[in-house]
DNA sequence: CTAAACTGCGAACGTCGTTTGCAGTTTACA
DNA sequence: TGTAAACTGCAAACGACGTTCGCAGTTTAG
């Protein structure tokens, strides 16, 4: 796995072959199959060992949304540091113990927040998402928008053609507050309507976190 | 293109293979290349094709965010509609001519919003991101949570054991609005300063749409 | 000392994306 | 109308992939 993970920091994760694996360890790709089930097992492995650098969570200090901006920071950081992780979160596995533990902590943040446990867990995977997307917006300095014609894409061409005024600061913890707040109620209670219902069908989620 | 986009409604994108599209296609794997210069090439007009979909666009009424979010729901309807498309559009590719009419047509509907053009550029993507987060809460009812200790993951096993709490209205719409107004300012006015500066660098941004 | 389990290895299978050479057909132009 | 160029399709093959299998060699347990 660790071999895996270095492979992917340097090269990427279709560099991550068994071969390759194998011949970073000395061996034969077969021979991995003592140890592993599959590929996707072990790129379940390396998921839930990167989530484990998330580790330790910060401090609890704050309400509980800046300890979730505290919490998506250090998540930041992380997909920053491997940037094929946020291709592997995306997976429909089963999550690793490490997750759970992540999982856990951030519902555990949650627990006095009056919302939902649907809402929680989407706003979870969604503040998730918020990381993935500005971990990928510095790396990739791609340009997508290659020869655009400015008569049929006008606003387009502005905007590229005037890059000016100064990027926001800390967009990212703007846009995951804001995401927050209005998943999760008000900071400060206006709790969302919690009365007493017949409990409903367990809400769907994917295992998407890191 | 359409062989492969049937295939890939099918039976998912794995099995958009050159083979399996060219046999649906009543020929051989060769043969395509004649049209294509890779399976890449495939994929990218397949995505482009589904972006096409998003047409028409809903007629312009209310305010921006009004117009964002109607735009976002038919977002929504195609990405439940083609499962495969929430991947595709991850890859740092260049942008066909849809997505660029696209990406266009959100940023007119931004054009009097006084907001950074990193911003729009950053809140265009994000709502994809809610988006593609969203078509896949319903699709995919999996348990990444299989068999969890309540011992060491108390705040997740009280979660999944009280699904309760009916599911607030319209989560997508309170996410997307909430997000939205978070980066972009408030809806009316509120304008975030604006002086003017020396171009800053262009910003960069992936050909995410759809 | 022995039997079971574990470990590693080489070879192979089937599938994948892609390339190439060869034929057959269509098109363009004198 | 004749000919050269371009286009199209096909079979075969290449290298790389994930994975399986059988066979040795080694370690462990009783």
């Amino acid at each position: 796995m660790a071999a895996a993970i270095a492979l992917a920091d340097a090269e990427g994760l279709s560099a991550v072959s068994m071969r390759a694996v194998a011949t970073a360890l000395d061996t034969t790709a077969g021979s991995l199959y003592r140890y592993l089930s599959s590929r996707d097992d072990l790129l379940d492995l390396m998921t839930d060992h990167a989530v484990g650098e998330l580790r330790p969570y910060p401090q609890r200090q704050g309400d509980w949304l800046d300890q979730l901006q505290a919490l998506a920071q250090r998540q930041l950081d992380l997909h920053r540091r491997h940037r094929w992780l946020g291709e592997l979160i995306q997976r429909p596995t089963s999550a690793g113990p490490e997750t759970l533990d992540w999982y856990d902590h951030c519902l555990g943040v949650l627990s006095d927040v009056p919302a939902p446990t649907t809402a929680k867990f989407e706003a979870i995977a969604l503040m998730t998402g918020v990381v993935v997307l500005f971990s990928r917006t510095q790396t990739s300095t791609a340009q997508p928008f290659a020869a655009l014609d400015p008569a049929r894409h006008p606003h387009l061409a502005a905007a590229l053609a005037n890059p000016g005024q100064p990027p926001q600061d800390d967009l990212f913890g703007r846009a995951l507050r804001a995401l927050l707040t209005g998943l999760l109620g008000e900071r400060r209670q206006e709790p969302v309507a919690e009365g007493v219902h017949a409990p409903d069908r367990a809400v769907s989620h994917r295992g998407q976190a890191g």
